[in-house]
RNA sequence: CGGGGCGUGGCGCAGUCUGGUAGCGCACCUGAAUGGGGUUCAGGUGGCCGGAGGUUCGAAUCCUCUCGCCCCGACCA
């Protein structure tokens, strides 16, 4: 491509709203731009990194034994309705009636419409296992979008949907999307890692996400560098305190309601009685669909309310309202304690610890101290209910985790029955028996994929594309347009590239060296090759974009040389 | 949805407090010089200041309403 015929728009100063790395980067080269809050214009140079990411997906995906297909972005009501979701999936599903008065939603995921493809077609366990996947535009109104394609309401995603007659199948194929994965990932030169993760709102029993590691993820991972455990801060198990293994010398004390006007957070309440958090008993409200709960956290700690959901094994929950609290507990928000409440309690299993610790007294401006577990009140279980920290045991082997960042990339799901049985996605087993299918799930965010890959490599000139992903692979630099002799060169090399089928740039703009030197780095092409006086000795300069320096190479040389080193790297072990 | 902030040429901003009819840098166009890391000089195009209403002789500026956007939080395959 001839710089001079594109369409790339270079950017010294960024728009003021764009923080992370990759967004401002992308502006900057010219490879998106904003249409609304989370909706964007993918530009060439940015359309030609996104389907480079995608081309690598399609291959991994069919070379794993998976079938494109592709289906609608709108998506009647009444399949949501059937797998119950229309309910429960919340406002990020975007609804709308069309001239009938028909309801319908952009498809966020495509679960339904997958389920309700298969059960039409597939009669006998002979049909399956099926893997069909499609790469295409998802809908989701995000409350904040932001970061660019990092997190937009629009989005390209690839998602495949498995089917299987037998769990071990299921298995399998999990095993199978998740070594592509790993491939794919690999091939788009990220440094990533694969994470247990909860299953949020897609249901289902157990899943792995891969987060590609960067400072500016919106995911916590938690890493144990002993046993390699890692999971998603959300999903993050914590060790059970073995009381026995702490022996205290303190003596429970005889319990105390004191005086605490108008102290309720547990910094508050910790400088006043000054104790230490870890004295204190959080009392948190929570509604449920199974009614009202309250859940008991050392207040050194966070509680983790996906963990919460799970041991209550409810459908929604959400922290209850101030006048709920007040109903419930007979005090207002910050006075709330265990001792004397009639709904059921559970608590963190670092409340098995507390020993004269500190509660609300559920009487306003008074706490409790001298508060023991068992003795002052019941709880009807202990379980693993907090957020992990730094430095925390771990579950398996008792090492030590450490928290990062990551960018969640892709997910991939066991999700049993729960669609096929909602909708009567069944097949006669080969005792002629009706059995409803099992399936899976396994998607790649594929703008995001591209963001994170730039998260991951840049420096303060710009993107520095992996060969694999690059929009263009060489960027021929002509040091001055207006010397016929240099012009000439480089024509030559590009015309040469070209045929080779080397995705080539020449910069044939009649501007400063300066400029394009910059512009290149910025564009991030991997190879970069200078025209300059050194052509009168019949040689040129290549320089890789990740290199501080330049190596002289005979001109006629250079397209040979740069077709097998982009071969080597494009090479897919 | 709660808290905070911002809307002025394509982008980054000043002007708003203290009303007088819009300015700077980048980008873009023309010309000249320059030609290996965002060069220089000269000239130029483009904005009824997010929208509506009000106050006023006069509103980017003051008041009311509204829309949009951003940040933090809650939320999130």
């Amino acid at each position: 491509m001839r710089y001079s015929g594109s369409f790339i728009h270079t950017l010294k100063e960024v728009p003021a709203d764009a923080e992370v790395i990759s967004h401002r980067l992308m502006l900057r080269a010219g490879m998106i731009r904003k249409v609304a809050a989370g909706v964007y214009d993918i530009l060439p140079l940015g359309l030609r990194a996104l389907r480079k990411v995608e081309n690598i997906v399609r291959e991994e995906m069919n070379r794993a034994g998976a079938l494109e297909v592709l289906m609608p972005l709108v998506i009647p009501a009444e399949l949501w309705k059937e797998s119950g979701r229309w309910d429960v999936y919340g406002k990020e599903l975007l609804r709308f009636k069309d001239r009938h008065e028909r309801e319908f939603c952009l498809g966020p995921t495509h679960e339904e419409v997958i389920t309700d493809m298969v059960r039409r077609e597939v009669r006998s366990y002979r049909q399956l296992p099926l893997n069909l996947y499609q790469i295409q535009i998802k809908f989701r109104d995000e409350i904040r979008p932001r970061f660019g394609l990092m997190r937009g309401r629009e989005f390209i995603m690839k998602d495949a949907y498995s089917f299987h007659a037998a769990e071990d199948d299921a298995d399998r194929e999990y095993q199978n999307m998740y070594d592509t994965y790993t491939r794919i990932f690999e091939r788009c030169g990220l440094d990533f890692k694969a994470v247990e993760a909860e299953t949020g709102a897609i249901g289902g029993r157990f899943s792995h996400e891969f987060m590609v590691l960067a400072d500016t993820g919106e995911d916590v991972i938690v890493n144990c560098s002993e046993c390699g455990y890692s999971a998603n801060l959300e999903r993050a198990e914590c060790k059970e305190l073995n009381v026995a293994d702490m022996p205290s010398e303190e003596v429970m004390l005889p319990l105390k309601k004191v005086g605490t006007p108008d102290v309720k957070s547990v910094e508050e309440v910790s400088s006043f009685l000054k104790v230490s958090p870890d004295k204190l008993i959080k009392t948190l409200v929570y509604e449920t669909d199974g009614g009202e709960v309250v859940a008991l956290v050392r207040g050194d700690f966070e509680l983790n309310e996906a963990k919460l959901k799970r041991h209550l094994g409810c459908e929604w929950l959400v922290l209850a309202e101030e006048d709920t609290v007040r109903r419930v507990t007979g005090a207002p928000v910050g006075f709330a304690g265990p001792i004397g409440l009639k709904i059921r309690i559970v608590a963190d299993y670092s409340i098995q610890g507390v020993i004269n610790g500190v509660t609300g007294a559920n009487e306003g401006d008074h706490h409790y101290i001298n508060v023991n577990p068992e003795r002052d009140f019941k709880v009807s279980a202990f379980a693993d209910l907090r957020m992990a920290v730094d430095g925390d045991s771990c579950p398996r082997c008792g090492g030590s985790m450490g928290l990062s960042r990551g960018i969640e990339v892709g997910h991939v799901f066991k999700l049993g029955r729960k669609y096929s049985e909602a909708m009567k996605a069944c097949f006669l087993d080969d005792s002629g028996k009706e059995q409803s299918m099992i399936m899976g799930c396994y998607g790649i965010g594929v703008g995001r994929t591209v963001a994170a890959a730039i998260e991951q490599n840049h420096d303060e000139n710009g993107i520095i594309w992996p060969v694999p992903i690059a929009p263009y692979q060489v960027y021929i630099l002509p040091v001055n347009c207006k010397k016929a002799d240099i012009m000439e060169t480089a024509e030559r090399i590009y015309a040469e590239l070209v045929d080779r089928g080397i995705e080539t740039i020449i910069d044939d703009r009649d501007e400063r060296a300066g400029v394009k030197f910059n512009d290149a780095d910025l564009l991030g092409v991997p190879w970069r090759i200078t025209v300059g006086s050194k052509i009168k000795e019949g040689k040129v300069e290549l320089k890789r974009r990740d290199s501080a320096e330049a190596e002289l190479v005979e001109t006629d040389r250079v397209p040979g040389l740069l077709q097998d080193r982009i071969r080597e790297e494009l090479k897919v072990s």
